[in-house]
RNA sequence: GGAAGUUUAGCUCAGCCGGGAGAGCACCUGCCUUACAAGCAGGGGGUCAUAGGUUCGAUCCCUAUAACUUCCACCA
């Protein structure tokens, strides 16, 4: 049998443990009609992905959940998986072909996706490989990819079905623009803040008066397609130009004045130009008054030819043109600072153009009901549930999904158009002859699809739908999804709507939500920032279960968090603790074996303590996990782990395992040995290697502790009013430390101890352990505590008044204070009792056992102010 | 403008059904007590944001207020 090292180095074994899961296979899921499936889906991250925190927490809750109830006998199945993430992967791979000297265009789609599949074996593993060094149990063996021919073809199917429906369309109407990307965005891809910018007043002239209108706009560009001056009807101040024509400076065109109800008269002159082709609003003006859309601005964002004298600028360029222009003709009136809400790319960070364009939507308001029902009716279920509102928020006020993307990395939209006949068709299959007319001449759709949807198809199509494969049958909807708050409108909801449409069902049961991982001033992480921190460098130089545990202790469901390096050293030092605590164990445990259970063993009533706490840490633990409650669980565990066994029963159990009597020494062992192992397999979800590694070392135990029983609450072991007894044991150790350390006595100086009290056979009992516990040299029982003498100190427990009689180092006069202080603070008490049950409603309306309790602490206190009081006159 | 969240010890945060406020870190005192100084023992420190309400009883439930955070919408 190999020695324990002596010190917790995590580096020695994490990688060796993790090697010999994956070799035992423990993560493989195979279907096992015997057992319960219990499945959860890994939010896939992109291969152009870092590990970082948030990925850390996120992986370490769902294995967390996927650990315990793989103890418990389900049969597991947690599916990874990576995205290709259509937007961010292309955006890299081109800005690489930049720093080569070529484009896109140059390579042609074919090479350039060559390109993009070697850039997906290179770097699709290396966020694989993070996740192993974190602890990730997923099923390897599965690994998916949103590209792969399953996913794939499930994208295909779900495009069919919804265009057979009539559920997605192709339209011309105004999206969001990414002119660095150069594509269309969903709303959700769109993130705004608040930029600081201007207000600029221009005035058009009416046509044949020498009256002029002044607007004001942000995006003085735009100009170059308006198409109108919008005013509100009711405005008298612009009534009489309603139905009058101005000259579009600049540009020549004529324009109508129109009377809309959008505009709104208190705000800038109350004379809106309206450019339906780059506006959402004017866009609805345009079509209300049947206005002209001119769109005056290319995809790279540079003045298109229909900008005249501005054609070929950038944007911004124009702009400045524009203005410089307009003031050269007197028709700037003011220019105004002005901050208002810019959106920007999500991917780039470029500023977004409304843009019309002809684009591929779903249609929302079909998919997005049944999804709100769902959760309404409970079929899934959010934690923390605030989120579901959240959610409902999003699916409410949805409008129509733009899935067309002017990408080449992605799931190409499964449409051709026949060159002949002009047909569109949607196809399960690769079309070469048009259905209509028969030509051989087909193109089809240049575009990509949002890589949203194809994650939206995450939970079934990995499992092989649209067939109904034997896993899909088994696994799915799968039970619980974890992932961040931010990831809801993106993910969730269009998982949710998916899979209901699809496949009839929830997609999952459960959504665990997570809130964000922020650096230590509360920031969010953040590349431009700086302020990442690296998770792979925590785990080098603590360990990844450090890392995991400070990830999930003390941490709220759906709240944000704050990393510390602190608190990654404070879950180090707590495994150390389990570390030596084992190392303790295992030293004093030659030539015995951990007992299956502690039929054989004599229980001391400390070992009935430790096994009660035990008993009642298995149920808290249990419960807090069935509710996601990983932070609590992980707390209860903790406390139990360092306060109970480590700092009360170990030291409880060393009278019995020094004293030399072989038969306490064996049960002493066994019952360390039994909690121990136990709390290794509690213990194991949130900190698996180390609690692996030191499962190897128990002796008389075979397996693994991955795949071991999680333990299971035994009443017949919670021995509750014992352990209550017992308190009071532990109370008294406590009095005495606290007496001795009052007057400065050394630790090392064991003291006698007189004892006044009825428990007088409970005391020897436990006397070993009283006597170790509170340095004390032996325990003498008295009628009045006089034998003490009168250098003494004393002090009121529950269960006995201890005398201890300290000799020179007692001050007669300070210890009357000490008394007088306690005598006050009992009074106290007293009075509180008599408080509350002096009151009529209390004693008629609160539970009878609450009352009880109250009157049995009166008596309580009431007793321990007697002997207060006698002590302070026979001082 | 709408929504959600937060406000508890010096700091970071927990707190299940409403029934004597907790942890970690920091701080103070004393200890290398042969598992552990990444430790042990003892200790100090809180009007649970404010004001009302419900209740026998409120950190917890309700209402209002304030401050902060986030998300959404958005007036060109």
């Amino acid at each position: 049998m190999k020695e324990m090292q002596t010190t917790y180095d995590p580096k020695q074994f994490e990688d060796k443990i993790y090697r010999h899961w994956m070799e035992s296979g423990y993560f493989h899921a195979e279907i096992d009609p015997e057992k319960v499936p219990f499945t959860v889906m890994m939010p896939p991250p992109n291969i152009t992905g870092q590990l970082h925190m948030g990925h850390a927490m996120d992986e370490t809750m769902q294995d967390i959940v996927v650990r315990f109830k793989r103890m418990q006998g389900y049969c597991v199945l947690w599916q990874p998986g990576t995205d290709h993430a259509s937007l961010a992967t292309e955006h890299k791979i081109v800005e690489k072909l930049r720093e080569e000297g070529t484009t896109k265009e140059e390579l042609g789609r074919e090479e350039f996706l060559r390109r993009a599949y070697l850039w997906k074996e290179q770097y699709g593993g290396k966020i694989v490989g993070q996740l192993k060094k974190l602890g990730s149990s997923c099923d390897w063996d599965r690994l998916a990819f949103t590209m792969d021919e399953r996913c794939s073809r499930a994208v295909r199917e779900a495009f069919f079905r919804l265009y057979e429906k009539g559920l997605i369309y192709r339209g011309s109407r105004i999206i969001n623009w990414c002119p660095d990307c150069k594509t269309a965005l969903s709303d959700e891809e769109v993130a705004y803040s608040e930029d600081a910018g201007h207000f600029w007043y221009f005035q058009y002239p009416v046509e044949g008066s020498d009256e002029k209108i002044t607007i004001a706009t942000t995006r003085p560009e735009t100009m170059l397609g308006d198409t109108a001056v919008a005013v509100h009807p009711a405005d008298k101040r612009y009534a009489h130009l309603v139905g009058k024509t101005l000259i579009l400076p600049l540009v020549g065109r004529k324009i109508p004045v129109v009377a809309d109800e959008y505009v709104d008269p208190a705000f800038g002159t109350g004379a809106v130009k309206i450019t339906p082709a780059h506006d959402p609003n004017d866009f609805e003006v345009g079509l209300r008054h049947n206005l002209p859309m001119i769109r005056v601005l290319a995809d790279d964002g540079t003045v298109n030819e229909q900008g005249g004298a501005y054609a070929g600028l950038d944007r911004y360029e124009a702009r400045k043109r524009i203005v410089e222009d307009l003031k050269a003709l007197g028709l700037v009136v003011k220019i105004e600072n002005h901050t208002h809400n810019v959106g920007h790319c999500h991917r780039c960070n470029a500023t977004i153009e409304p843009i019309v364009s002809k684009q591929w939507f779903v249609k929302m308001s079909p998919l997005a009901k049944p999804a709100i029902e769902a959760v309404v009716k409970n079929k899934t279920k959010f934690t923390p549930d605030r989120f579901a509102k959240i959610y409902y928020n999003w699916l409410e006020n949805i409008r129509d999904w733009c899935i067309s993307r002017q990408l080449w990395w992605g799931h190409r939209i499964p449409v051709w158009y026949c060159d002949d006949c002009g047909a569109e068709l949607c196809s399960r299959e690769d079309v070469a002859v048009c259905p209509k007319c028969g030509s051989t001449h087909l193109h089809q759709d240049e575009d990509c699809l949002d890589t949203w949807f194809s994650s939206a198809l995450w939970p079934f199509s990995t499992l092989g739908w649209p067939e109904e494969t034997p896993e899909y049958k088994y696994f799915y909807p799968t039970d619980v999804l974890v992932t961040g708050y931010d990831i809801i409108p993106f993910w969730v909801m269009r998982m949710m709507f998916s899979g209901i449409r699809y496949t009839g069902k929830v997609p999952f049961r459960d959504v665990l939500i997570h809130g964000l991982v922020r650096d230590e001033q509360g920031r969010k992480m953040s590349k431009s920032l700086g302020n990442g921190i690296d998770p792979l460098e925590i785990i080098e130089k603590y360990g990844a279960d450090s890392l995991r545990l400070s990830l999930v202790t003390g941490v709220a469901p759906g709240n944000d968090t704050r990393f510390t390096e602190t608190k990654v050293e404070a879950s180090r030092n707590f495994i150390n603790k389990i570390w030596n605590a084992s190392r303790f164990v295992l030293m004093n445990a030659k030539d015995v074996e951990v007992p299956k259970d502690l039929s054989g063993i004599k229980l001391t009533p400390a070992d009935r303590w430790i096994i009660s706490r035990l008993m009642a840490t298995i149920r808290e633990v249990t419960l807090s996990l069935q509710k996601y409650d990983l932070g609590i669980a992980a707390d209860k565990l903790m406390t139990f782990a360092w306060d109970d066994f480590c700092d009360w029963y170990i030291e409880l159990s060393k009278p019995a395992l020094y004293g030399g009597d072989p038969e306490k020494k064996r049960g002493a062992l066994g019952v360390l040995l039994f909690v121990l192992t136990a709390l290794l397999k509690l213990l194991h979800p949130f900190a698996p290697f180390v609690t692996e590694e030191i499962y190897g070392y128990l002796p008389g135990v075979s397996g693994d502790l991955i795949v071991a029983d999680f333990p299971r609450y035994d009443s017949k072991l919670a021995y509750k009013n014992e352990a209550k007894t017992f308190e009071g044991i532990i109370e008294l150790i406590k009095a005495v430390r606290a007496i001795k350390v009052s007057v400065g006595c050394a630790p090392s100086k064991k003291v006698k101890l007189y004892l006044v009290t009825d428990a007088r056979r409970l005391i020897s009992v436990n006397k070993n352990c009283i006597l170790r516990l509170a340095g004390a040299s032996e325990i003498e029982f008295t009628e009045n505590g006089a034998e003490a003498g009168e250098k003494t100190v004393s002090k009121v427990t529950g269960i006995a008044h201890i005398f201890v009689p300290l000799g020179e180092l007692v001050d007669l006069e300070a210890e009357r204070e000490r008394l007088r202080k306690e005598l006050a603070r009992v009074t106290d008490e007293i009075a509180r009792a008599d408080g509350k049950l002096s009151n009529k409603n209390f004693v008629a309306k609160a539970p009878k056992k609450l009352v009880d309790d109250e009157y049995a602490k009166r008596e309580k206190y009431i007793e321990m102010k007697e002997k207060i009081e006698q002590q302070l006159r026979s001082l």
